[in-house]
DNA sequence: CTCTGTGAAACACTTCACAGCG
DNA sequence: CGCTGTGAAGTGTTTCACAGAG
């Protein structure tokens, strides 16, 4: 099997939702690229990544292809997350209706503060940092939130990855060095925000 | 003046505050990728697009570097920021230090629980939607930033874009039509997470 | 005749590698 | 000599345009 793209990857779940909206038990290339706002050759070459799934002249058939779609993602069976931090940022995010649907189960919040540990957000339950190292190895999640203070970050990281943890999303705005076998990706939330500020101001 | 690519752009700002941390009046663009962790022909390269900075052989001086940048991108005067939907994200949003950081200034929060108008956070005060069309006409803001649920969100964009603001920045899981005069850039928070677990499970 | 699947071109961005300035 | 600035090559992604399946 040839790999699929990144820009791909991030685009399959929406055009399951797209199928879901469009609620049709056949859909054309252009109905989908509608319904989630993108190019419909995009879509048809994203599309063939997964293999013969069209029928010329007619479309696709919603079904098999939510089932394509879902088998190849492995959105069979549910990942499961940590999020670390449990400010607003992680509270958001352990809030984020996004996530379930794309087939992620929020395992634990996991803080500092011991006004927080213990209680819980949206039935996710926070856990004092310490448990992390533990859980971790016990398989109750397989990648995890960094949504601390910069500061803290780094010794979240390590923390992590003594856990066995080889897939990291950092919220933190921190420069992460991460071991050769784990995989951070950062989101940076200001950098959206300045692009679209930056071609705002000289059009 | 040719125009800056994106990725640039959304780069700059890093690159500030790597100058702030290396705290050296002569950096070389190697320091510049240590400190922010991109490629130094990356860095070059990036910071040619601000015309000659650099000296052969020395490097950049970082005090006029830094003019350089906030020159460059509109960093002189602060720009007004509207975030519209004061739960957990928006609150997120409103303590995210890296936005006053980056020239943003954080107007207001805007949301329509009557329990949360009046009230503030991190000294940010909300107030109710209604308030958005004239706040956004008088110039409170110059981009809106939209953190309510998927529902909500079209609505929200017209009210802006009746206000008159162009750049919106949007945290809602939907797709959005925005007038041909308005640029809105998607936020999906979901996304990246997915390409982490899609490439955990196949290495 | 419609709509997929895909070569090929276009585009955007990154990285290499090195000429040449100070 | 050390480092910038940049042609040129490389990589990843999008879009066009159309052959050909049904």
């Amino acid at each position: 099997m040839q790999d699929i793209p990144r820009a791909t990857v991030g685009r399959l779940a929406r055009y399951l939702q797209g199928l879901e909206e469009l609620a049709r038990s056949t859909v054309s290339s252009e109905d989908i690229a509608a319904a989630v706002g993108v190019n419909a050759a995009q879509v048809r070459r994203d599309l063939s990544y997964l293999g013969h799934q069209g029928v010329r002249g007619v479309g696709y058939d919603s079904e098999s292809l939510r089932s394509a779609i879902l088998r190849e993602m492995g959105l069979i069976d549910t990942v499961g997350v940590a999020i670390v931090g449990a400010g607003h940022l992680g509270q958001a995010l352990a809030g984020y209706r996004g996530f379930e649907d794309r087939g992620f189960l929020v395992a634990g919040l996991y803080d500092v503060d011991p006004d927080k540990v213990g209680t819980a957000i949206h039935d996710i339950p926070i856990r004092h940092i310490d448990q992390l190292l533990g859980d971790g190895r016990n398989g109750l999640f397989q990648i995890a939130i960094i949504a601390t203070p910069a500061e803290a970050a780094h010794e979240v990281l390590a923390r992590l990855a003594d856990a066995g943890i080889r897939s990291i999303l950092n919220f933190a705005p921190a420069v992460l060095r991460p071991p050769v076998s784990v995989e951070v990706r950062n989101v940076d939330l200001s950098t959206e925000l300045q692009i679209l500020s930056f071609y705002r101001s000289r059009k």
